[in-house]
DNA sequence: CACTCTCGCTTGGTTTTTCAAAGTCAGCTT
DNA sequence: AAGCTGACTTTGAAAAACCAAGCGAGAGTG
């Protein structure tokens, strides 16, 4: 891992490489904001979702807020911002290639699915004109 | 982490989650075969790779053949398999998402285009009917 | 047959990261 | 004041990654 990389692949695990921060950041899409609810959803040890959060605020992710509750001090919460919104599809790539090479062996796993007629999604490349493509239409061009 | 975890994402990442996993599969996607070509590339200590080759042959990301170069001994070399072809959604979405969001200093980076038009293609969430969905489209269902 | 070379690992020792538990701190209630 | 609570920090030990060196099988050379 050197310093910055070129290639967009690399430094996007730069950021979201680090063991926990994908799961955090799912953690975030399914409603969690403050601290002790990722904490006790992900099981993680707090040094870590320390650092972990750190980063992700860093990287423009997460967004930090203060929120007050009725007698309690003012206290930090963590939302996901517009390029972490973005992130979703990522996640619902690696969800959707987990379910079909790796199943579970009971219950359905975590699926993405249709909002109006609720059958599964799949994720996959879209052209400039919205026209879905398949694999062997999409090329790659890679740095330098 | 726990022992199977019942979320896709989660299980996702148990195979893919370690560091240099991910970049291996890149190396995969871009021509690498032998053990040799991901390690001059990558630069990962080849302790690392050998582990990291191993669980990827074991997930069914990677295949492992015999190869025999003239005047040479027989030796191993690894292929994508087609559940390691449809790794190339993921990495699709890890690069443009990072191209938005963290764009590199100079040069384009990884770009995944249409091989016709040669325009970067994004990539997003594809109904059953293969209509593509915004993000709000998309419902998501966790296990249990 | 000895000798050397190469590639794909292994091994050994050091550094870095993760882990679990305990400690800290601000400010709120009692 | 004294105690509580949530968000960190610190501490010390375990696990993983890193680096350099070594190994072994088979092929070629002398």
């Amino acid at each position: 891992m050197t310093a910055v990389a070129t290639c967009s692949i690399a430094r996007s695990l730069e950021v979201l490489g680090e063991k926990w921060t994908l799961l955090v950041v799912r953690e975030a899409f399914w409603g969690s904001t403050r601290f002790s609810e990722f904490q006790s959803s992900l099981g993680v040890s707090t040094d870590i979702l320390t650092a972990r959060l750190a980063t992700l605020v860093d990287a423009g992710v997460l967004e930090r807020r203060s929120y007050r509750e009725e007698g309690a001090r003012e206290r930090s919460s963590y939302h996901l911002t517009e390029s972490g919104r973005e992130l979703r599809v990522v996640l619902g790539a690696l969800a959707s290639w987990t379910n079909d090479h790796h199943p579970a062996g009971f219950g359905a796993g975590t699926v993405y699915r249709d909002r109006e007629t609720h059958e599964p999604v799949r994720v996959g490349f879209i052209s400039a004109t919205g026209v879905p493509l398949d694999a062997e239409s999409v090329e790659v061009t890679r740095p330098q």
